[in-house]
DNA sequence: CCAACATGGTCAATATTATTGACCTATCGA
DNA sequence: TCGATAGGTCAATAATATTGACCATGTTGG
């Protein structure tokens, strides 16, 4: 059992994963809707960006999602020439996905209003804030399923 | 401009966020599935035992929804007395909302789920952790859209 | 060489979660 | 009484996601 106290602490951090996540992921959802893209697709930005010539199944494995699920989004931005399609060259039936310039100014306009959100959070926090949140969120992150 | 190192932190920031979001909304997901329940339903459990006699108005600012969203999920909790709905002694157009013994144990259920992930992140850092950790997110969520 | 496996793609059907717009009732308060 | 507020509902639409059933192509081990 745990006393009254800690659960008011706990549900606390309940809420401000809720209020943090939903704060983090407002602006970038507002800049996809102008160009009619949805989260999906920054995500899929954001992956191929930070692993460059990443294969489909590599993006699935990180996404988590249905190859369904994936295909249409990648579609677009294939056809939009945000994602660009490498051959890879010992094994032909897989894709090196990459950026282009276009969508490596794009997804520098999404991550960079994420970048600021989380900046500012830790920049009025001393830096051994910053290294205990990331300790704290590591743990979280590392849970398994 | 910001050097390379420190947009490399943040990026690993940015990915702490949506694997830890992820983790930490996996397992409720699962319980609830079993009920043919979804995330909202969490979410409305979860905020009107935070906020007992909470109105349905009270209830859409918080959570930030249509009310079209809200409506279905909320008369499918009410229809399985999961939430109990009690007239306003002062103003008759206003419900106050409440949880029953019924949802008060699945809420518990649900919330304790993620009271554990926290409290194990928690743990295993030192207690000036949780306190940095808390800073930090009380920072992001406080970000005015 | 060929069978089995791996990578990638697609169609169909379905479900959930959400939106906006339009309207409605009931109640409250000046 | 009239305007504002609280709550509800129908309709149309959209995005995001699922599973199942296939198919084409390319690789690799026996």
């Amino acid at each position: 059992m745990v006393d009254q106290t800690r659960q008011d602490e706990l549900r606390r951090a309940i809420e401000l994963l809720f209020f943090g996540y939903r704060a983090f992921t407002d602006r970038p959802d507002r800049i996809l809707e102008r160009r009619g893209l949805g989260r999906v697709h920054h995500r899929i930005l954001y992956f191929v960006g930070r692993n460059p010539e990443v294969s489909v199944k590599g993006l699935l494995e990180i996404l988590a999602v249905s190859k369904q699920a994936l295909s249409a989004p990648l579609r677009q931005l294939t056809e939009m020439k945000l994602v660009a399609v490498l051959a890879h060259a010992e094994d032909r039936r897989v894709k090196r996905l990459t950026l282009t310039p276009d969508s490596r100014r794009l997804e520098a306009e999404l991550t960079g209003t994420q970048m600021r959100c989380l900046s500012d959070a830790f920049d009025r926090a001393e830096a051994a804030d910053e290294a205990a949140w990331t300790r704290v969120m590591a743990r979280l992150a590392d849970i398994e399923h």
